[in-house]
Order: C-alpha cells, then structure tokens, then sequence
DNA sequence: TTGTATGCGTTATCAT
DNA sequence: ATGATAACGCATACAA
C-alpha cells in the first residue's frame, strides 16, 4: 500500500507531493531545527506514506560523510572476533552508522586491498589485529580515521589489552601452585598480539625465577595448538600458557589423544576467554573483554568522526585471570616426562 | 609520494594530468574495452601515479549499483554464523562486492531497520535465519533482490538445509543403539529453522516407533541448553537431539554438573556441526555445511545481480549425521532416572 | 522560516 | 575512439 511500485520516491517526489521545496524536505530529515515544527511534522507524513527513506548514497556524496564505518579483521571465524564484531556492531548501530566487514584471511596485502577498496564508502576504519606493516597502516590513517585494536602503533589511535597485567597473574597463580618449568605456545610470530604475550610470559616467568620455554604453534587455531603437542611434551614442563583460547583448546585435545590428563599432568592456561567454560574441563584462562574492546573502538571512532579532531589515544583494557579448572599442583615425581602414563605408575 | 596529500584524486584531475576528458578515464576503469589500449594504458599510469581509485560512492549514485551486498544474521555470535559469514565474505569479495554486515539480536524489528536503512546502498540482501514476518520479507524482497537463508518462502531465492535428512540419520543412529525414549531440546519456537528440526524429529521417532518429548529452551544458547536440564532429568529419556551444536554443548554442561555422565548416562546428538570435535567428548552431530550455505547463497545473488533475472532458486545442502563420541547404548537399567548416579548403584 | 541554485564524482547519452 | 554534457539524489551556501 504505502509503496505501489518497487521504487523508493525521491525527495523530489516527496517535495512536490508535500507542497514544498525539496530543500525543505532534505531539512526535514537532516536539520529539522530550521524548520517549524508544523512543516516538519507534515513533510514527515508525506515522507511515510510514500515510503520515502533518505537515499544514503547520495546523501554520502553530497556531505562527504558516507555515515559507514568499516571493520577489518584477519579472520571472523576465529573466536576472539564473533563478540568483538557483534559489541562494535551494536555501538556502531547506536551511533546510526552502517558497517562494513572485511575478513583479510590473515593476509596482509588482503588487509591492504580492502582497506583502499572501501575507504571512499565510510567515514572511518577499525582495524582489529592488523597484520599490515606499520608504514601502511600509518598511509591509509592518514586518509581516514583509523583506529587499531590489538596493535600498539604511536601517535594512532589503539585499543589495547593489558597483556602483562594477566599472564603476570596468570604465571604467578602456576607458581604458586608449584610449577617450576612452564611453556609458553606462541601464535604468528608476526603478530604484535603474540609478541607481546611472549615478551610478558618471559619477564613475569623470570622474574619469578621459573624456566620458560617457548614452542611455536604455526597457526593461531585448534591444530595449530594440537600440532604443537609432541613437541610440548619433549620436554619437562609442567604447565603451560597458551597464545589463545584456540590453542590452548587444541594442545588439551592434544594431551587427550595421548592419555595426558589436565590438569594433573598438566596445567593449561588460555588467553581470551572467549570460549567461557565451554572446554573440559573449563578453562583456566585470561580474559580479555574483546567485546568490550570493539566498542570502545567504535566509540573511539565515533568521537573523532563528531569531533573532527584527531586525538591519538591509547585505550588500554584490563585483563585478569580467571581460574577454572584446567590448573593445578603439578604432580609430585616429574621426572619420567615423555610417557607420563607410565612414569605415574 | 604518490598522493602528496590526504585527498584522493578526483577523475577530473586525472583527466587533465593525462590530457584526456573525464569520459575516458572513467571508460579506463570501467569499460576499457572501448579504448585504444594505448590510452588505457596512460590513463592508467597517470591514475596510479596520483593515486587515484574509482569513487565507489558516486558511481553507486550514478549506476544505481553499489556494488555492495548486505548479510544480516541474527547473532554473529551464535557459532553458526562465523563460518557462513566468512564462506560469504569471501565469496562477495570474489564477485568484486563489498559486504554489509547487520546484527539484528534476534530482534525481528532490528532486521525490518536494518533492511530499510541500508537498501539504497546495497545491490542486493542476504537475510539468514530471519525472525522476520513472511510479510515483511516479502515486502524488502519486492525492492532489492533477497536470499534468504534457512528460511522456506515460496517464490523467493532460498538456500535450506536438508533437515529432514540428517535429523533421520540421527534418529534411526540412536534407534540402532537401542534407544527408545529421546528428547528433542528445542530452539526458539517462532525460528522457521526449529519448527523444522523439531517436525523432522517427531515424523522419525514416530516412524521408528520411539517415543519422543519436546522439551524447549528458550534461547538458543549454551546457556539455554544448560537450562532445560532439569526439566530433561525430570523425563525418562536416555538420548537427547539438541536443536543445535550450542544448545547440545549446554546440555552437556548441564548433564556434567549433577553427574550424569555423557554418552553413558545420555546420548547427545547436537546439529550444525561447528564446534568441530571441540566438546568433550567429541560431539555427535548432524553437519550443515553452514560454509557453504553462505557461499552458495552468494553465488546466487550475484548470478540475480548479473542477469537481472529473479530465478526463484530452492537450493538444499545436504546434511548428515557425524557421529564421534557423545552417543553410546543406553544403560541397562531405565528405571530409576531422575537420580541417575544412585540407580546405578 | 523557506526557496533557489550549485556541486559532490561518476556514468551514460549523444555527438563528433 | 574520444569529448561534451546531462543526469543520479541530496545538502548547503545564499537569497528572499
């Protein structure tokens, strides 16, 4: 009834059914405050019963404001994103912008491509843990407000974790439980995120006088953790912190297939919490409140994009440990590693 | 170097640095197979030169394609969404389209907004799992072209899953195990995708002769599944289809805390398949190919978007059981549920 | 308070 | 094969 053929009207359209000017009809829905109330009131009844909605595209090349916002991550099916995405999405839609999704597969040049593609559509950027090299990510800023999470870059605008805060607790809660040799799964040695979890297990672990060892997982996922297996249980730890949630999922996996139980053959912390107490057992971890990131990213955004001014702030989010279940003591004789089953009997 | 300021070049600066008219640089990039390909090839020396890159926004306003689609789901979080999103995404990006992405929170009023605000900047919508009235739908679809996922609207573009397929498998699974009695933990009631599992679920119970209760949960969530438990208990069931892999994850959880154990104490049968073997034990499942059914849904609207055509596709995915390690025979003796632990002694 | 006229960056129609 | 020019739908100086 309300739209009798396919087309949406025009402010044409609505103007001359309306008696007015379209001027007064683009103001009606832009600038109402310039109008009487009685204008407004009546061009807005024309406007709904013609189904009219303001053309945003025309709208975006007319103000230069596109009233989108574009969101980058490296991949969506990665755990930490869903509640990143979905909290900047909520944000992002308080604020009245649209927004665009781009999954770069990892893959820095995807990051790049996408990143140029899109930049006429949307009034600004989040990049969520960009693998992109700094020099291009400092190109694209200058072109749009950008804002990073996960990526500490100086003089841009970031969201960041507080990683040692919670792998400090995370490495003293095991040795006070105990352990004595720990090791920490990395993720993508080239991600800043990996870097820093790294750098903070290796301090809090020194400082507290424990050995740490370092294995890599070739990818941040369930395999790659699971992969990492074999060459965790070469050597003689007793517990271990992973890159992620994924990881640390995938090295219990791991450790099943080969009769090693958690915890009491070995302890396993995680990084994220993103995976709540849905492993078994549930999962000791450090949470990361990545939902809350996003919409501080957004709303980030949201107050360069009002303001105009181009602060370059450095949220940083407070992480803690939560302990569940996949930690405890380390079992007495910790000598016969390798074939803990038979080293228990 | 390439773009001495923040501005990206316009075509009319283009144009006059190669010394060609705005037409041609606008063919360059468009429909260079009008020109000399010496002059495409200038123009487009030039054009990298300065940096220049089509604006997207005025080309959508001129055409009238955005060259944009539109994916709204109704929880990005929910982990079916993840792998159809990203199976999506890279498809679009593919295609050479950019991809909207709307959260709706599974408020069916969010989608019509959602649907409305963002029409005029998208060729085309892809709408999965709609809470959205039939009406409604159709209203949106009369405008743009519209896929819908996991939704059966005779005359529009659909992508569906064979419920009835994989439901059946599991059943007559359980059957063949020697379960007589299973539960169906439901979805929320008003989603076209439960009413679904649920009647594929009664029609194979009753044609195997097993008896099977309905028991709800409210939302779709591991939270819900952990829920129904109680009213589960309450039956005499010793095999549980779950509305999806969540929910069944949930009920695990739920089973876990008062000690029943899973498979022994009660089979599990979760659908969707996106937890992968991350449950323990292992989840047994119907796989739905939730990837492809993105993907697929992609493909054809960009086929919708080429010809101009509105093929009113049915595609159905096939699904089918998994079976990994949440199913087992069930105890010998039945009788005294409720308190599981102590009829076992 | 409202109307008039111009421009946003591009494509498409019509010439040449 | 290329150029001139009018849309596309809206916002906004400027005028009234």
């Amino acid at each position: 009834m309300t739209t009798p053929k396919n087309r949406v009207p025009t402010i044409t359209e609505v103007a001359s059914a309306a008696g007015v000017s379209r001027a007064t009809v683009s103001r009606t829905f832009s600038r109402p405050e310039l109008l009487t109330p009685e204008t407004t009131e009546r061009v807005r009844a024309v406007a709904a019963r013609l189904g009219y909605v303001p053309n945003q595209v025309a709208r975006a090349l007319s103000t230069g404001r596109a009233g989108n916002i574009a969101l980058i991550v490296p991949d969506i099916a990665n755990p930490f994103f869903p509640p990143l995405i979905r909290a900047a999405q909520a944000r992002a839609d308080e604020a009245g912008y649209a927004v665009f999704l781009g999954d770069s597969d990892e893959k820095p040049e995807r990051e790049d491509i996408l990143l140029t593609k899109i930049a006429a559509q949307v009034d600004g950027f989040i990049l969520a843990s960009p693998r992109l090299d700094e020099q291009r990510v400092r190109v694209h800023a200058a072109r749009r407000p950008l804002i990073l999470i996960n990526r500490d870059i100086e003089g841009l605008p970031r969201v960041l974790m507080d990683v040692d805060a919670g792998i400090t607790q995370a490495i003293a809660h095991l040795a006070e439980l105990g352990h004595r040799h720990i090791a920490y799964v990395s993720g993508p040695p080239a991600s800043w995120a990996n870097q820093q979890r790294q750098k903070a297990a290796v301090k809090a672990a020194k400082r507290l006088g424990l050995t740490l060892v370092a294995i890599p997982a070739n990818h941040p996922t369930y395999q790659g953790g699971q992969a990492a297996v074999p060459e965790l249980l070469r050597t003689d730890v007793t517990a271990t912190v992973a890159f992620d949630d994924l990881v640390a999922q995938g090295i219990m996996a791991g450790l099943a297939e080969r009769g090693v139980q958690v915890p009491r053959d070995m302890s396993i912390v995680g990084f994220d919490d993103v995976l709540a107490a849905r492993t078994y057992p549930p999962l000791t971890t450090v949470a990361a409140h990545c939902a809350e990131a996003g919409a501080r990213a957004v709303e980030l955004l949201g107050e360069i994009l009002q303001s105009g001014r181009h602060p370059t702030a450095r949220v940083v989010i407070p992480t803690e440990l939560v302990v569940r279940a996949t930690t405890s003591q380390p079992r007495r004789r910790q000598a016969g590693r390798g074939k803990p089953l038979a080293a228990a009997s």
